[in-house]
DNA sequence: GACAGACTAACGAACGATAGTTAGTTTCGG
DNA sequence: CCGAAACTAACTATCGTTCGTTAGTCTGTC
């Protein structure tokens, strides 16, 4: 490790770092890249984030980050791929055991939803697929597919179990994952209440979301509306 | 009106304009780089997106975009602040007569939705605030709060009629917005279902989120969980 | 009705700034 | 004392924007 300054000491010479941030935290000069590029491309884009804000962010000199990621984009992708990745198993970690499905879909909306305020600027890349190159969108894209099926195949179990509650699988999958996702649209810290309540809010808005009140399932009975929309991924397709 | 070549004929010498785009349909020139700015605005990112990329778009050439906006930002600005004024009409009328809350939930979300699916290029650019600089970013954060207002206030009513089955209007009202306005997010034409119909079904979800299921009910009465979050913009603060 | 002059909207060329990236060199830690 | 990782310096490309110019069109006056 070059120059007498060390990693552990900060804000003699380093522009950025303001202490809270998860890149003060972060051991390696690598990690500490990760986190200042997650949080700017968050804040600013990936197109409007230059090299060098990240490189004085981090506290060396732009050239320097080439001794840890090839390109730009490459940085993006590993952000992207690897939050995909740490959100899927959140999520399965936390409907580990959980079997009935209502309980499946508390589970993973609310790790979900937990996920992404804690890790909001990494989630908030991730969900931004716009500036990955072919490659590697196919590849994320891939991923999310997956972890999408999941979604899908508990709010099927649950159409089942209560006799199709669930007026459209499919529709309701996109919406109460796009809703969980967003919710680091608004989210700030210090705010009334924290990510844990926060998430368990989120868990029962999805579960009342696809459910229905009971005055939406009599009236559905007495008009029948949509089918159940099973197996499709949506009204639309996927975005490519 | 310069050069023999008329706004009305195309595909002569304009090397874009695929006939399907709104674009295409636009009369004037400066409606047609509104049109063409807001797609490539959303597909690739205002940053990411240049002005000669625009001006081919339109079949003109990037010196002459500035006889009809005095920057990029100005266009950026243009297509944010008229979308949020349109969409807030669209909304306020689809309400109008509308009294019981419920019903003026459906129609808010239902118009709400509507309006991110048609018109899905400028509603998406719209929700991008990041790239507005701090005077533009203000006038259209001030539009956005008066018209979220809106929709908390409708929850407010309705957890006034329903003696407070409404868990935590703040989040669900931030919860049901972001939820509504990501629909462009997965939409794609072509799909199972049209704009009219997913919207419908938005409804259905946010009054379900928005009320839950009458299990979800006893269960709260049991076990008393959040307030209501009256008067607040969110568990955090709004965006800057 | 004709014609001078203002106006609109297009063009090609170029400017200054800055982007991502590379090459070559220096500097410590193990 | 070797190599990982930092540095300085520079290159090339492209960006938003400006400039000077030109062609067509509207307007008002005689």
């Amino acid at each position: 490790m070059p120059r007498t300054k060390e990693t552990g000491r900060l804000g003699d010479e380093t522009p950025a770092l303001d202490g809270k941030s998860p890149a003060a935290l972060a051991v390696t000069t690598r990690e500490r890249i990760v986190a200042v590029a997650a949080e700017l491309f968050h804040r600013q884009g990936y197109s409007a984030t230059t090299m060098r804000q990240i490189a004085t962010g981090v506290g060396i000199k732009a050239a320097s980050l080439y001794n840890h990621f090839p390109s730009k984009q490459e940085l993006l992708f590993r952000i992207s791929y690897d939050t995909m990745v740490e959100m899927h198993a959140a999520v399965l970690d936390a409907m580990a055991g959980v079997v009935e499905p209502e309980e499946r879909l508390r589970a993973f909306v609310g790790a979900h939803t937990k996920y992404c305020i804690v890790e909001r600027y990494r989630a908030r890349v991730a969900d931004e697929l716009r500036d990955l190159e072919p490659d590697n969108l196919r590849e994320v894209v891939a991923m999310r597919d997956r972890y999408e099926g999941v979604l899908r195949r508990i709010l099927d179990d649950m159409n089942e179990a209560t006799d199709g509650a669930v007026r459209d699988v499919a529709v309701t999958a996109n919406a109460v994952a796009t809703m969980a996702s967003q919710v680091s649209a608004w989210y700030r810290d210090g705010g009334r209440l924290g990510p844990e309540e926060i998430a368990d809010l989120y868990a029962e808005l999805a579960v009342g979301a696809a459910l229905g009140s009971r005055a939406q399932r009599t009236r559905a009975e007495r008009t029948p509306a949509a089918l159940s929309g099973k197996g499709e991924t949506g009204a639309g397709s996927a975005d490519g």
